[in-house]
DNA sequence: TTATTTTGTACATTATAACATACGCCATTT
DNA sequence: AAATGGCGTATGTTATAATGTACAAAATAA
C-alpha cells in the first residue's frame, strides 16, 4: 500500500462503504462514470486531478480525505522489498529505505559501493545537505575541490548543493547510510 | 483561477521559476516528460495522480504544495459569472455562489423558482441540513409528510436527509438563499 | 556579426483515463 | 422455482494524458 492511486483506492472504497453508497450513486453524485469509480477503487486507474476533484465534491469531502495516507505508528522496511537503483554498471547501488514524503524534509538511503565503484552527482537544490555514516569499507567524497575519506564507523555531513562524487577507496565492499535533507522553500 | 488543474498550473510555474529550474530540469528530476510539464504549467492538461506524485517527489515538495489554493481574504462572486443550473424546464434555477470546498462544511446557493415551478429532491447524506431564507415570493416545502410555506422575509431550517420538494406557491418569481450543511464523516 | 547553447512550444504517436453499453451475480420477492 | 431489481464487473469505443522528436525564439559565447 504505497502508490498514490492505491491510497486513493482504499480511501474511496472505505468512505463509500461507510456511507453505504453504491457505485451508481457515487457516479451520479460526482458526475464520474460508474465504471471509472469502480476502476479507481480497484486501483486499476490513476485518475486525473479533475476526476478526483469531481468525486471529492460529489461526496462533499475534502480533496485530502482521498489522498491522505494514515501512517501507522510503525513501519518495517525489508531490504528485499526495496526497489534498488543501480549506477556505474551496478557497482553503485542505492536502496531507498525512507523516500521523501509530504512535509518530511529528508529521505534515508542505504548505499553499497563495490571495489572501485564511483558516482559523480550533480548538485541538489540550494541548501541541501547530506549526512553519511560508513559501516563497512571506506568512502572518499570530493566536493568543492576538497576531498574527505570516511572509514567504517565514521560520519560526514556536507552541503550537497554543488557537484560532488562518491568513491569506494577501500579494497572491499563499502556500505553506508545516507540521509539527505532538503530545506523548505521560501 | 478556479479549476483544480489551473491551480496546479500556477503553483508549479511559481515553484519552478522560484527555483530557477528549466522544464528540462524538472523533467529529469521527476521522470515526467518536458512536454507534459509544460502542458501542465499552461493548464492544457489535467494530470493524473501518479504524474503529480512524480513531480512532487522530484522537486521534493509536498503533494499539497501543488494543489493548495491560497485563498484571498476576500472573494467577490458576480451573479453573471456563476454557471447556472436549471431544472423543471428552466423554471427552477440554481446559482452556486459558494460551492463546497475542502473542509468548509457547507455551500451557499441562490435559487430562483418561476411561478408554478417545482423540484423534487432526493435525500442528501445522513445528517445534512438546509437553511433557507425567502427574499421574494413564497416557497412551500414538503418533507416527511409535513409541508411548510415560507413567505418573503421568513426562513426555514430542516433535515434534508430525506426526500423533499420545493414549490413556488406564489404568483410571482420566488427568490431564496439556501445554505446546505454536510456533517463531517465518522 | 555569426555560431552555439539553452529554453519553451508545436507536432505526431502511443498509452491510458473515461465513458456507454451490456452482462453476470446475488439478493429479495412472489 | 421463477422473476425482479440492484450492484459490481467485463468489453469495446472515444477522449485525452503522456511521450519523443523536431522546431523556433531567446540567450550566451566567440
Amino acid at each position: 500500500m504505497e502508490d498514490i492511486h492505491l491510497i486513493v483506492a482504499k480511501n474511496l472504497k472505505v468512505i463509500r462503504e461507510q456511507e453505504k453508497l453504491s457505485l451508481e450513486k457515487v457516479a451520479q453524485l460526482s458526475g464520474v462514470s460508474k465504471t471509472m469509480i469502480g476502476q479507481i477503487e480497484r486501483g486499476e486507474s490513476s485518475p486525473t486531478l479533475t476526476t478526483i476533484w469531481k468525486i471529492a465534491n460529489g461526496l462533499k469531502i475534502s480533496f485530502t480525505a482521498l489522498i491522505n495516507n494514515p501512517q501507522p505508528d510503525t513501519t518495517v522496511v525489508l531490504r528485499n522489498e526495496i526497489q534498488v537503483l543501480c549506477e556505474d554498471s551496478g557497482k553503485y547501488r542505492v536502496y531507498p529505505a525512507f523516500p521523501f514524503q509530504d512535509d518530511r524534509r529528508f529521505e534515508v538511503y542505504t548505499v553499497e559501493i563495490d571495489k572501485d565503484g564511483h558516482l559523480q552527482a550533480e548538485g541538489h537544490r540550494e541548501g541541501t545537505e547530506e549526512f553519511i555514516t560508513v559501516f563497512d569499507g571506506a568512502l572518499t567524497i570530493h566536493v568543492d575541490d576538497g576531498h574527505y575519506t570516511i572509514k567504517s564507523g565514521d560520519s560526514i555531513r556536507f552541503k550537497a548543493d554543488k557537484p560532488h562524487s562518491y568513491t569506494n577507496t577501500s579494497n572491499t565492499l563499502t556500505r553506508l547510510s545516507m540521509t539527505i535533507y532538503y530545506p523548505p522553500f521560501q
